[in-house]
DNA sequence: ATTATTTAATTGCACAATACAACTATATGC
DNA sequence: GCATATAGTTGTATTGTGCAATTAAATAAT
């Protein structure tokens, strides 16, 4: 029953945690950069604040990413005509480009550890991640 | 087949670690103390070197580490008395209670997050994690 | 309307986790 | 017994991060 369940997915998680962080270095792109334009892909265009609020990052930080990603030439910065305190990054195309490539080879990742999962254990896989970042989610709703 | 698949989990990853990571900065112990703890107390006594081979990183690393939590009181260091080169570190009582009042933490945490999960889901998203940590550490030592 | 407060963003500083390389001291192999 | 391998530490650098201070602009208060 549920305790020693929890404990395992505990452990399991932990562990899951520190290798990936460690694997996705194996690329160019590191996960936080990855996961900025990842952010601007899905919204399109927004300011370092807002970035700061989706991706639960001090705004700092976000502003050091996203000047260093505009260095790469990945993403723009525009100055925002109605307030001249705030800026909108959005991609660019090359941006668009990286992170499409950069989640190809992630995505390929995944394809070859899953190798030799049964295709009933990965549709499971997926679906159990899934409610379970659905579960985090609700929960920081709670704690706000 | 296949590939939708692996662009979900590869999604659900991503989010999974970036909510995960600011997760586990609420508690005391950082998650390095703790997987280093963890493993110490999974193999009792242990030099740097095979620690860092389990858990993956350099020996300056868990060197430093071990440096660390020694000075907290966690762990000790013992020489070996067939190799003065070597040293074995093991639990201190304090780092016992430490690590078991962490991972009980964590555990409820798991565990509060869990609430809604049938008896099923929790078996099997151990399991599955299970796996794919193992499909990692596979990975890895292929690459090697 | 002038002043005070809030807000968007940046920058300086600090810190923790990490790797690599250089080094020390001991052990092992030929 | 010398050459090489091994256990561990330490110096240096990088990266990702947060907090505090700062700048500049917008908004609210008097």
């Amino acid at each position: 029953m549920g305790i020693e369940q929890h404990e395992q997915i505990e452990l399991e998680l932990a562990i899951l945690i520190r290798r990936l962080g460690s694997m996705t270095s194996e690329h160019a792109m590191d996960r936080s950069a990855y996961l900025l334009l990842r952010q601007l892909s899905a919204v399109k265009t927004a300011g370092v604040k807002s970035l700061a609020e989706a991706l639960q990052l001090d705004v700092s930080t976000v502003s050091r990413q996203a000047t260093a990603l505009s260095r790469k030439g990945w993403i723009t910065k525009l100055a925002d005509p109605l307030d001249r305190r705030a800026f909108s990054y959005e991609l660019t195309t090359a941006g668009q480009e990286m992170l499409c490539d950069y989640r190809q080879k992630r995505t390929d990742s995944i394809g070859r550890l899953l190798e030799g999962w049964t295709e009933k254990d990965q549709e499971l896989f997926s679906r159990l991640l899934h409610q379970f970042n659905h579960s985090v989610r609700e929960d920081s709703k709670k704690s706000t």
